[in-house]
DNA sequence: AAGTACGAAATCGTATACGATTACCTTAGC
DNA sequence: GCTAAGGTAATCGTATACGATTTCGTACTT
């Protein structure tokens, strides 16, 4: 044999150009053409256009027929929507994890919070948006319901694509961010039923949210579906 | 131009092999060959490829590489995980539905579901099972979020190929269901809140995967993780 | 008789080539 | 100067061909 480093060139070429898509290297609106992207990426045509059917898929990038594939879009709608439905999966996922949840998993979440807590002194957002995930990964990652928790994965995956392009960090609601993480911790320490917690993560994702919402302009609310609070 | 019937070789591709494992001609376990399947269908194997691909994702079938491609498993296990996601993704639909519903909506709905009463003095369980989709598809289809609707959609899909090979109609459940439907109408018309039509939704499709579970063998039940009731 | 190693057949993975469709630019007409 | 039509270039869609990997059957060894 002679190379094979880890998995297909279709998969190599779908991680490849996901990285660039996250990383912000290609924007929404690129043209990814597939002739140009085998060529960078060293692989023939056929993989890298599976890779892209791939991501269209998980609407990171559309695609029209014969016209070719652009990274998806940034506009607040898209936004919202990802936003709403994280918040539903990402509600339900957390529940059907709670009686799943460890002394130790709690802990672990607590020592994360507390290092979110420091990145507001030092003022470090790139940081806490990581640590954000891995909070959030501590309490949905037991969830028995693997359907449940890839639309939990594709959620925030779109969420860190739309992210590097519009905004991420909003101050104040960062500081309610972390308070609302504290009180989660205690529901789930105090063994609270599966509703109770489903309502506090749901609400949690849909305060910051609002806090977007609250930012963005009156155009931008105008041109907003309902928003989804209940 | 030549035919060019309607939409990419891909595509038709895609629908016919689907339309094949709904229909319950392709069965789980049955072996999909690239190139059989390109004999037959009279394109070549790339767009079935493609095809394959695209279905994987929306798990019908199963892929490994370099060995190929099954129509998808039918355990119970994999039953519950769907009927568990739906009753989470429809429940949010339905709910942001509600406050668009329009009194001719309802009266539709009441149609069908007087249709369906029908059907259980004359035992069609295929035509009850069809007309259970209209129902639903009225309270859901006006969900304002395109990314949820994607998700219901694609769980009535998952849940049509898992049911032609398992099971679909349970009598005494079904008298229940067209209760519960004209209950849930009767909250619409209402204008029940948003958490007061989720949380009636949900328990609507829990009740059904409930009536299923309590049918199943204990063997079959010890191997099921936890139900999400609440 | 059972297990293992070898080899052939089957199947997938990818590259290359060419036809079909679309987009864009240039040019002629008003 | 603007609009419309034509043609060319760019790009996607699919077919065919060949190499890589796996699987299965067979023969040989213990």
């Amino acid at each position: 044999m002679t190379t094979q480093e880890a998995g297909s060139k279709s998969e190599r070429a779908y991680a490849a150009i996901k990285e660039k898509i996250l990383g912000g290297e290609y924007t929404p609106g690129y043209r990814l053409v597939l002739a140009k992207l085998a060529e960078d990426l060293g692989f023939s045509v056929v993989p890298v256009r599976e890779a892209i059917r791939r991501l269209e898929a998980e609407s990171f990038v559309t695609f029209e027929r014969n016209v070719g594939a652009t990274v998806a879009g940034i506009d607040p709608t898209e936004y919202l929507y990802t936003m709403q439905t994280l918040s539903i999966v990402e509600g339900a996922a957390t529940a059907l994890s709670a009686p799943l949840i460890t002394p130790e998993d709690i802990a672990r979440a607590r020592a994360v919070n507390a290092a979110m807590r420091e990145c507001l002194e030092h003022f470090d957002p790139v940081r806490f948006t990581a640590l954000n995930l891995d909070f959030h990964s501590v309490l949905f990652e037991n969830c028995p319901n693997p359907h449940i928790l890839d639309l939990v994965h594709r959620g925030w995956n779109r969420l860190q694509a739309l992210r590097s392009s519009t905004f991420s960090y909003v101050p104040g609601r960062a500081r309610e961010s972390v308070a609302e993480h504290e009180a989660l911790l205690n529901l789930l320490e105090a063994g609270a039923d599966a509703e109770t917690v489903e309502r506090a993560a749901r609400a949690h994702r849909a305060a910051t949210l609002h806090a977007y919402l609250a930012r963005s302009t009156p155009d931008q609310r105008a041109h907003t579906p309902l928003t989804p609070t209940y």
